[in-house]
DNA sequence: ACCAATCTGCTTTTT
DNA sequence: GCAGATTGGT
């Protein structure tokens, strides 16, 4: 096989097949390229694929690396080219009985989670508004990347109100994950560690399997993943990482930025290949992008360098407003588009889903064909989410959480209530909720009230069916099965909203994912098909065949290209975003995000920000974004970025290197203001005074209402005397 | 048990 | 500004 397509620097790396290899590949710089042509070479010099095993992060990368790979050597073999989860799965699936789980375990997504945890404080009589649902589950997905189970971070945390809450909620969830026969993301990943911890002969079996490891986007690794390549490697030390410590946009999930620094500390006789010849962007672009990512302290040295073009500069616009921003941006494609460019050429990359609304009205005003990417994933709808519980029941009786999910969907008159009850009698019976109701005894069902036993009766009979019968199904068949005989395709019918009817369509269209999966596999069936469900992402959708152009994150766009790249909203406070101002490591988090934008941009970049800005139902004044001030500013056409004047009165050299430490200013946070305008506007509403009415000010302390017209109260105050103010903003209290 | 009116509370996202 | 959750009324 001919390498000469590629780089001395790439081809070092695709010769290098033995011992540890970092390869440190900027953005543009040929990774994929570089990977694949290194699996190829592998098999070429006679390594068995089957040896061969291949992570990613995300479907995405996985399906390309073995497309790609299949385009140079025809087949992927035996290799395992798959996502960190996907391979947890496999090897769980084969082994689960060895960590006490049953092997038609269901996964749980994050709206689970949060379902689950919500339950939870609610039976330990915790308040969900104290302990946020989120926080909660993000504080124990923290935990168990690192391997700490409930009890151990009971003895590593201070004795706290809140640690203790912590504890009593993870170890809950831990009980119930595992009684109703289900894994988190998270769980994958953990549980595949503690089966090789656990299990020498298992963990023996794989590292001699896989003898060639390579881990892509190595930088947004978090620990566990960490610990599973490691252990797999122990062995032969055949492991080749690949990343960019400067496009890790993860840490705020846990994404551990020292592996990849501390990768030669790990492995000390491990080579280090850089690749930092960058093919995407022109010369301006890739420089204007260096000028942001040097600001950066904790990186390792790399500069990119093209042999392209200067090109154009980056052109930068402050519009007055966010719907001005829109239209520019609009007008500037309808250009562009005239001018020869295909729709598709063109991206806007925003910091937040929520910027999309107005980029969405603007271009269809102008006739643009687009396509957003939304963080709303296909399988987060309520009427997929019901099937699909619908469906786990037929795989795994165990989960009562779905059965609550769909016990009285469509409504069968089974309230909060009999919910209990049945919860109750199961507890009591050692059963899950749907083995207690479908106990051929009929204990537990007899206790529904009329109404509701025909119903419920029907329902756990059906699924009792399509679970006895689901080898003999097609999983198309068990759908079918289950939508008319619960009754749920029915009450969708008899509603005729128009809500309702885009849901069937969305359901229909859920029929025809599962038709193709039946094509795609052989041996299709529906406890397969469920765990691979759970795997799939949105993002995976996006066609890069479609004549339109694509607005996403910038999160989103990581490994992606376009010829002309949009960034609005260059404002502190939304990019970076506020909260990064009260940590550097979250400030340089949002510089490498913007740095990942900036490089998606192959010929042309427009930069853009709005005076005002409407965020959280309120307008604001905006600042320009302190990376605008650190892109060199003989890059730039368009307006100029407002720099203060050096020595100011807070006395901050500017040109600091790094961005942050020249701040004195906190930018203005919408958020915190559009909380208090909720509480003051209710607050308002709920005081109604009349004529007479005793109240009390916080500063004048108390009065009597004299009159009380429209907007304005007249208070005689005891000691102040008469006062006017205006009712919804005066903090009055009634007596 | 169910529905509508009100209130709340908000990044980023993959698996 | 908007969606999801909660409350209060039937």
């Amino acid at each position: 096989m001919s390498f000469s397509n590629l780089n001395e620097k790439q081809q070092e790396a695709v010769n290098k097949l033995d011992g540890p290899i970092l390869i440190l590949a900027g953005a543009g710089s040929g990774k994929t390229s570089t990977m694949t042509h290194r699996i190829a070479h592998m098999v070429e010099s006679g390594i068995d694929p089957y040896r061969i095993l291949a992570v990613t992060f995300t479907n995405k990368a996985a399906n390309e690396m073995r497309e790609r790979v299949e385009g140079l050597i025809g087949s992927t073999g035996g290799m395992w080219i798959m996502t960190f989860h996907a391979m947890c799965l496999r090897i769980l699936h084969m082994n689960a009985d060895r960590i006490g789980y049953n092997s038609n375990f269901v996964i749980y997504d994050t709206s689970d989670q949060k379902t689950l945890v919500k339950k939870i404080e609610k039976e330990l009589g915790i308040s969900d508004k104290e302990y946020k649902p989120q926080m909660l589950l993000s504080v124990i997905s923290r935990c168990k990347e690192k391997a700490m189970g409930p009890e151990e971070y009971r003895e590593v945390s201070p004795e706290s109100a809140r640690s203790k809450a912590v504890y009593m909620v993870y170890s809950e969830y831990d009980k119930r994950l595992k009684e109703n026969n289900a894994m988190d993301f998270d769980d994958l990943l953990l549980n595949c560690m503690k089966l090789f911890e656990a299990d020498e002969e298992v963990l023996v079996k794989y590292q001699q399997r896989f003898r060639y490891i390579m881990v892509d986007e190595y930088q947004d690794t978090n620990h566990i993943q960490y610990r599973l390549v490691s252990m797999l490697a122990e062995e032969h030390h055949n492991i080749c990482v690949v990343g960019d410590d400067d496009q890790c946009i993860y840490q705020w999930r846990g994404a551990d930025i020292r592996n990849i620094l501390d990768f030669e500390k790990d492995f000390p006789e491990a080579q280090v290949i850089r690749l930092e010849q960058n093919y995407r962007s022109v010369g301006n672009i890739l420089a204007a992008a260096h000028s942001v990512i040097r600001n950066n302290r904790s990186r390792k040295r790399k500069e990119l360098w093209t042999t392209k073009e200067d090109g154009e500069k980056i052109r930068y616009s402050r519009l007055e407003s966010d719907k001005e921003e829109a239209s520019y941006i609009a007008r500037q494609i309808g250009w562009l588009a005239r001018d020869g460019r295909e729709y598709s050429d063109f991206a806007i990359l925003y910091r937040t889903n929520a910027q999309s609304r107005l980029f969405e009205e603007a271009l269809s005003m102008q006739g643009i064909p687009y396509q957003v990417l939304s963080g709303m994933r296909y399988y987060d709808r309520k009427e997929i989410k019901d099937v699909m519980a619908y469906m786990r029941l037929v795989v795994n009786p165990a989960d009562d959480l779905s059965l609550l999910r769909v016990i009285n969907e469509p409504k069968r008159g089974v309230g909060a209530k009999t919910q209990d009850k049945i919860a109750a009698f199961a507890r009591v019976r050692q059963q899950s909720m749907f083995e207690a109701l479908s106990d051929p005894d009929g204990e537990v069902l007899e206790t529904l009230p009329g109404k509701a036993f025909d119903k419920v009766k029907e329902m756990v009979e059906c699924i009792t069916l399509c679970r006895q019968e689901r080898e003999n199904l097609d999983v198309s068949d068990i759908f079918d099965e289950l939508l008319v005989k619960t009754g749920y395709l029915k009450s969708l019918e008899n509603d005729k909203t128009l809500e309702s009817e885009s849901r069937i369509e969305n359901l229909m269209e859920f029929k025809s994912v599962i038709a193709d999966y039946e094509k795609s596999t052989e041996n299709s069936s529906i406890d397969e098909f469920m765990a691979q469900l759970a795997l799939a992402a949105e993002v995976d959708n996006y066609d890069d065949g479609q004549a339109s152009c694509t607005m996403m994150t910038m999160h989103s766009a990581k490994g992606l290209e376009f010829p002309v790249v949009f960034m609005p909203g260059m404002e502190d406070g939304l990019f970076p975003g506020s909260r990064a101002f009260d940590d550097p490591a979250s400030m340089e988090e949002e510089r490498r995000l913007c740095y990942v934008g900036m490089t998606r941009a192959e010929e042309l970049l427009f930069l853009t920000s709005a005076e005002l800005r409407m965020r959280y139902g309120r307008t604001d004044y905006t600042r320009e974004s302190q990376f605008l001030k650190e892109i060199d500013s003989t890059l730039m056409t368009g307006d100029a970025v407002y720099q203060p004047r050096k020595g100011t009165s807070l006395g901050v050299p500017t040109g600091s290197r790094d961005g942050y430490a020249q701040k004195p200013y906190k930018p203005f946070d919408a958020m915190k203001y559009a909380r208090m305008d909720t509480h003051k506007k209710s607050q308002g509403a709920s005081v109604d005074l009349a004529q007479g009415d005793r109240v009390f000010h916080k500063k004048f302390g108390e009065g009597l209402v004299i009159e009380s017209a429209g907007s304005i109260v007249t208070v005689a105050f005891d000691s102040v005397g008469i006062k006017k103010l205006a009712r919804d903003v005066a903090p009055l209290e009634k007596l």
